[in-house]
DNA sequence: CTGAAAGCGCTAACAT
DNA sequence: ATGTTAGCGCTTTCAG
């Protein structure tokens, strides 16, 4: 592998002047850059980014933890931020936390021994504690998507808390005085928020929240599937669902598909997150969508702020979710 | 940020001998050990990857070069790789291509820039002679996923062409005789292996191709759509449509739903790639699904093989694919 | 406008 | 059993 050394010799310069005409960091006489240019171009010189990143102390390196590359949602997100970030002039590293502390510390330290220059994570529950501080105690850069914790980052989420509300809200005007609700993974700010929304669109209507009615989905498609199936087999079913994530609303299907139930003849259905498919589920689904690629984007920009030195007071943003009204809520 | 020479110093030792408690590479003290352990609790030291890459030669770090992260069966197969990989001590940098040879070139020279260890590729169409070349040439080791090319490399990919011949024959076998094909994107091996599958079980009952029955969906979800939309509005349509991965497929159903068409009745279908909720669209589809999670981890295990200097010739591996048998074949 | 030299933080002979 | 010393390939003062 030739080095930035041999390229210099070819060219009768020093690597000094080789590095400079890569880096257009000083002015080089037109006809010496020539020189170093051909002999580039002679010996197929690739500059090592390990060394320049140990010589200049940046890496053009960004982390991300995620919790579930399998989710089409959160594939969306990598997609999203990749390519903001390749657009940036970065590399993105990925490690999955499969949501759950210890493996997200993992993540997280080999991150942080690489030297990303920042850090993108959907923290599990109980980042706060654990691996948050870690990030920040290094003074890293570091932007919390998806999910919101309590410290003293930048965040970009879906807006959750009305979003969900106007799902329910959608069922309650329908007449639908019994709602069960699907919630996703506990501790993580999406999964409260989103039950927020849920239980204030029922105070709204002074309806007081059955307890029996609440499933805890665990943002798993088979334990979703096992509860909605349990709850919809009792005899005081629910005649509405809602599902409060894309997993929560695989499973939901399944179990009312198994029970031989339709939708939304036998139970209304309206769910947080939407698939580009949603209208070839039977029934389509009525869904509220999360603006991934605005999502993705944001979050890239405010860490590229942030790693250009930017430090105002962190910013929580919530990027709007839009409703599709479709025919699963039954009034399609 | 601490470094190795501060540890050593307050441990009252050199450098040297921190680096090897911390890589195990040599034999030492017991007692001195404890020291240097101590005071690196002590300085919450972590150790520079970036500089280790340097003066080791290895970045402990894995390229991955795709085409479609918002594509779910790609989004499967980033996760096993990462998986696998992260299993092993490695990390993923992954970069999308866009399936175009320009971006791929870009994501290439990034990744071998940044000196990864080893790359796995799924290799964009013309990826042959233009940067599959440049990275066996940095003698980086290789291995293509997904698809195929005519390099010295290994591959793994799905078995393509007797699962889409099966595909066919089941449609064949079920009495049709006019079956439409919705390809994907041209120049990659897996539309050309599963085309000729579906050839195959045409010529095996003596049927001759229809060239007006073979659309190319180019794998984009809105083309498929547009071109199946064309085919089945003619007066001459089809009885049975064959979609050839998953993008085809939404855009498929997408195209004969909106024709007021329905599935199996007025046309039957069979689908290369599956979901996990394609029991839950309306039909059920009738699909062959790739095993991406073996496939993923395979593609890590030739690589790793590689890494470590093995130079047996390539190997070329093809994954088993299932044939789940659902309703959209019009035989459920 | 260009070169020399120090140094980024670590590993790995080579000594002792 | 441990320390010394050279690098790894680049960036960046500091000189000239």
């Amino acid at each position: 592998m030739t080095t930035m050394g041999d390229v210099a010799r070819i060219a009768g310069v020093s690597a000094s002047t080789v590095s400079h005409v890569l880096n257009g960091t000083r002015k080089v006489n037109a006809e010496t850059r020539l020189r170093v240019e051909a002999a580039i171009e002679e010996t197929g010189y690739r500059s090592n980014v390990v060394a320049r990143a140990l010589a200049g102390g940046r890496t053009h390196t960004v982390g991300l933890s995620i919790s579930a590359l399998t989710n089409p949602y959160f594939g969306g997100l990598v997609h999203a931020v990749e390519r903001a970030l390749s657009d940036a002039g970065y590399v993105l590293i990925v490690g999955d936390s499969h949501d759950e502390v210890d493996s997200e510390k993992r993540v997280v330290d080999s991150l942080l021994g690489r030297r990303v220059d920042g850090m993108i994570v959907a923290p599990a529950a109980g980042s706060e504690r654990a691996t948050l501080p870690e990030i920040t105690g290094t003074g890293t850069p570091l932007v919390l998507i998806d999910r919101g914790a309590d410290i003293a980052a930048d965040q970009v989420s879906a807006e959750n808390l009305d979003a969900a509300r106007s799902l329910t809200e959608h069922l309650l005007d329908l007449g639908h005085q019994r709602i069960g609700v699907v919630r996703g993974k506990p501790g993580i700010s999406s999964t409260t928020e989103r039950f927020d929304g849920h239980l204030a669109a029922l105070t709204g209507r002074g309806i007081e929240l059955d307890d029996d009615l609440v499933l805890d989905g665990d943002s798993n498609t088979d334990t979703a599937e096992r509860e909605v199936r349990a709850l919809m087999s009792s005899t005081d079913r629910p005649s509405a669902l809602v599902s409060m994530n894309n997993a929560m609303t695989i499973g939901t299907l399944k179990a009312v598909r198994s029970l031989g139930l339709s939708i939304p003849g036998d139970v209304a259905l309206v769910c947080y997150d939407d698939f580009e498919w949603s209208d070839l589920f039977e029934p389509k689904l009525t869904a509220a969508a999360q603006d991934v690629d605005t999502i993705g984007a944001t979050a890239v920009e405010l860490l590229l702020r942030r790693m250009r030195g930017d430090d105002a007071a962190p910013q929580r943003i919530q990027v709007p979710t839009a409703f599709h009204h479709r025919n699963s809520c039954g009034c399609g």
